[in-house]
DNA sequence: AAATTAAGCGTCAAACAGACGATTAATACA
DNA sequence: TGTATTAATCGTCTGTTTGACGCTTAATTT
């Protein structure tokens, strides 16, 4: 259906969606990267990305582009920031809306690597990108920086079951930190977020580590936050 | 300059940007509405707005919006969101980025107010507006109390000199709360961000109260940031 | 069975939170 | 003139959380 009147202006422009994919393969961040198929810049390593379609707003987008990158669906999928800097794309504007997506790496389809020339890489070892895709990246190691340090989104980097020694090199990996395993586990059992399981892992010490699953209904709760100016300030409600 | 190729790709759309200004006049938290002039919707309430013009980039279509409708510049300008389901403006396919802006309200040129059937509105007190427009001033707010948590944002709504009860109100007006003032003084003098000044304010009370003004070589260091579970996350630097 | 490795618990001092009592300065008014 | 009033500011108390770190426990290797 055509609609009939239009703005009496005309500077239209595509816009597109670029999503930056995190995942955590028990060792280290890493991050899905994919050869670009297209004019400019064509086999540069890039973010995953495309133009919106004509019936789909943001979010749909990126989920769909998600999706055929890595065959998932129901996703961590954050919006990131959006980039519209005239001469971003050489090509012709391009505005775009940059998505930020979590998800469990054993989920991955790794047959859609072969398809898109998808590759994992370590999140700090990556390559060079094209265009603005450097900047966006950043932006989104901050982003998770800083979400994860109120928020449990952490959890949806690890599969089902996990470790609390996994969980802590997660977090130390994300902050680049080393941090104290007895005040971590203190800190996470303070959380309430976790349910023990009677499993063990015994691939990564002679001891073995229990497992442990997310509790989903606190999980939706999520922690609370931690400030001091004001109290619990993401509970306020107006 | 016209650049010869395009993308194939026919769903090129108008990019417009919104601006959410708040403003705090000793009193209210306040937000800077206008009266639309073009249909659809003509003479509804909504926030400022316009497309992007060819060589700019995001922020500084924002900026120039602000400066229009406020004759301000160098405010504080923070995107917040992009906004792109396909039926958001009925007229035709708009993605808007949204932007939110803090003032000093008495900095405000009023002669404006006419020019753009602009009008201040209590936060609270604000009409219902056009399009998704209710939906990014809700966004904004948790923006601002998600910022103001953890960093002195709230200082850019403030005169340059100002006292602590009107910081305070302020914060109380930020969460609709009410907080003890005793404490809040010791906070307020622990983040070590502001200045006394020998002059009072005897306006708002009998005793009156000491103008203090900020130290900004400290306020572009920002607070410390208050988190328990990653120490200082945002000043780690990788 | 002894050494090794890593998981996980307990303790402590310092820092900081919120609650709230007491003091101080300036004005209003009897 | 002094006394009540109002609001700004300081101080104290108690409970919680933090980071540092010693110690115990479980399971494997030799």
């Amino acid at each position: 259906m055509m609609r009939e009147l239009k703005y009496r202006h005309s500077n239209r422009v595509l816009v597109a969606v670029d999503c930056i994919v995190f995942g955590y393969d028990g060792e280290h961040l890493k991050i899905l990267l994919v050869k670009r198929a297209i004019e400019p810049q064509k086999d540069q390593w890039s973010l995953m990305g495309g133009f919106i379609g004509k019936n789909e707003n943001l979010q749909e987008a990126a989920s769909r582009i998600l999706h055929t990158l890595t065959g998932l669906k129901n996703v961590y999928l954050e919006q990131l920031e959006t980039y519209g800097d005239p001469e971003r794309d050489p090509l012709e504007r391009t505005v775009s809306v940059a998505y930020f997506a979590l998800i469990d790496i054993n989920k991955y389809k790794t047959q859609i690597s072969d398809l898109y020339h998808a590759e994992w890489f370590e999140l700090r070892k990556a390559p060079s990108l094209i265009f603005d895709h450097n900047v966006m990246v950043h932006k989104a190691k901050n982003r998770l920086r800083y979400q994860a340090a109120f928020h449990p989104i952490l959890f949806e980097l690890l599969p089902p079951k996990f470790t609390i020694p996994q969980l802590q090199n997660l977090y130390e990996q994300v902050y680049g930190i080393s941090m104290d395993n007895r005040n971590f586990i203190r800190k996470v059992n303070a959380t309430g977020l976790l349910i023990k399981l009677d499993e063990k892992d015994r691939a990564g010490s002679k001891r073995g580590a229990y497992y442990y699953t997310l509790d989903v209904t606190k999980y939706k709760d999520k922690f609370r936050s931690f400030i001091h100016f004001i109290p619990y300030p993401e509970q306020l409600v107006h």
